[in-house]
DNA sequence: CTGTATCCTTGGCGATACTG
DNA sequence: CAGTATCGCCAAGGATACAG
């Protein structure tokens, strides 16, 4: 989209690069925590909030909004008596999880690190 | 079958979780592409800049001392009649590469499906 | 259970000018 | 050349209460 250069607005880093374009995907505060959360099977709402503690709702689903509005995951209501929701990962989604294991990887060196 | 997924952990859940702690690293805005025109080589800080166009030194150089101190780079003064500075990779900057090199490959699949 | 609605705080980021 | 100093902004994030 156009450029939006108001007074000290953003225009962050190189525009085609594609890193600047993955890692806004990826940047949000707990973004990558869902991804992997629901890498390997549809999570609920309050599934993903207990497996993440710390986020308020708000936030959470405002992340979960955006994920959703960029093609990462799948919002889908179910049926049930008591209502309930269901998301799980799309196949662009699933592309993401081998940065997200990469970058796993390292957190592990990193902790191994400053603990020995 | 129907999956059991009701009260169902996630994944063996990364304790501590290293992802956060990596993405603490690189989460900064210009922070990924600063390791990334550091792979291959060092560079001078205004080189660097040069790199990465858009960024203001007082920024730059915040993101360079925070590396710096998480033990991602080192910096070097070097001897030179106009005094010059090169920032270099440590090792523990060189683990991170694999993780930001996922990064770039998901941002090229991005940019092939975005743009068709 | 799954979210909204409000309100508030913070610190990350930006621009510009200046210095050793 | 390689940064500091100042100033300012605002959106991301958080806390809490409320709603369908």
């Amino acid at each position: 989209m156009a450029v939006k250069r108001r007074k000290n607005k953003a225009l962050p880093p190189p525009q085609g690069c594609p890193l600047t374009q993955c890692m806004r995907l990826l940047g949000g505060a707990w973004t990558p925590n869902i991804i992997w959360y629901l890498r390997s099977q549809p999570r609920r709402f309050s599934e993903l909030m207990a497996d993440i503690p710390g986020v308020s709702p708000k936030v959470f689903t405002a992340r979960l909004k955006r994920l959703e509005k960029d093609g990462i995951l799948v919002r889908q209501v179910m049926p049930t008596s008591p209502p309930s929701v269901e998301y799980s990962l799309t196949n662009l989604g699933r592309e993401l999880t081998p940065a997200i294991d990469a970058i796993v990887q390292v957190g592990h060196k990193l902790k191994r690190r400053y603990r020995g």
